[in-house]
DNA sequence: AGCGGATGTACAG
DNA sequence: TGTACCTCCGCTT
């Protein structure tokens, strides 16, 4: 799930149900018992998302900062919450609402301090209105590295994932291959365009949909397929399988430990 | 029961 | 470049 909508979700999600409401916190998995114990009663004072990066206020207390990495899992849902299981990392309740934290990667108690140096390492993000694309331009733009890996770098582009990496490529026809430094400046503003209304439209779903009407299946005259991961998608875990625009089969390599997805024949040189 | 992955990142060398 | 870490699920035996 989690790239960076299913984030700014999470902080949507956890401002509707707690937001200056106190709330009980508790770690039943144990290793975040001692901060639990410090927040417990306090009210949610704000929430937060910065790609992949949340942030749950408690006021003068500081910040809860949470990273799903690749495993984590949040799951709401109503009071009254049922027993835990074991490997809750966080729970948070009121009388009419719970969340559980799953496998995250980072759950801490920070700093105002620490999460400006939070913000500090992570470059702007489609999903903040006033993050700003000519940071990302001034270095990709002088970079001889692979315009795939760039959109996957974290300090350079804040919140793109695997999936949205391989889908705008796709929407804009770009070889994933080419250097950065070989991206036009008209190409780069139309990958941030692209980003930022497939970013919102997945906030908005809670799912990351790609796929443009005149190419669904129904307006291709084929029949409806479902994509296994929630969405529909041109070339994500689909190697192997006919591209839905050309027919041409989609492939996969392996770059920098996490696998491409691309199609030879619409995304070229 | 045991395995291999997975929308991620950090660190070692 | 490889490996470790967090958890769950679906596939294979």
């Amino acid at each position: 799930m989690p790239e960076g909508h299913t984030i700014h979700r999470l902080a949507e999600d956890h401002r509707a149900r707690f937001l200056d409401r106190p709330v009980r916190v508790s770690s039943p998995q144990g290793k975040f018992s001692d901060a639990a114990a410090l927040l417990d009663g306090q009210p949610l004072t704000d929430a937060e998302a910065h790609g992949k990066h949340l942030f749950l206020g408690f006021g003068a207390l500081g910040w809860v900062h949470i990273h799903l990495g690749l495993f984590g899992k949040v799951d709401f849902g109503d009071a009254p919450a049922p027993p835990p299981t074991d490997t809750v990392r966080l729970r948070l309740t009121t009388p009419k609402a719970h969340v559980d934290l799953r496998g995250p990667t980072t759950c801490a108690l920070i700093t105002d301090g620490e999460k400006t140096a939070v913000h500090e390492r992570l470059g702007p993000d489609p999903l903040r209105p006033d993050d700003d694309p000519d940071r990302v331009w001034a270095r990709l733009s002088r970079s001889r590295t692979t315009v795939a890996a760039l959109l996957l770098d974290q300090k350079i582009i804040a919140g793109v994932g695997n999936v949205y990496r391989a889908e705008v490529l796709f929407r804009l026809g770009i070889d994933p291959y080419r250097a950065g430094r070989d991206i036009t400046r008209a190409e780069w503003d139309a990958i941030w365009a692209d980003l930022v209304e497939l970013m919102r439209e997945g906030v908005r779903n809670n799912r990351i949909d790609t796929v443009r009407p005149e190419h669904m299946p129904e307006a291709m005259g084929r029949p409806p397929r479902v994509d296994d991961h929630g969405g529909e998608v041109y070339v994500y875990r689909r190697d192997r399988r006919p591209c839905h625009v050309c027919g041409t089969e989609v492939r996969t390599a392996g770059l920098a430990a996490r696998n491409l997805f691309w199609c030879p024949a619409c995304q070229r040189r």
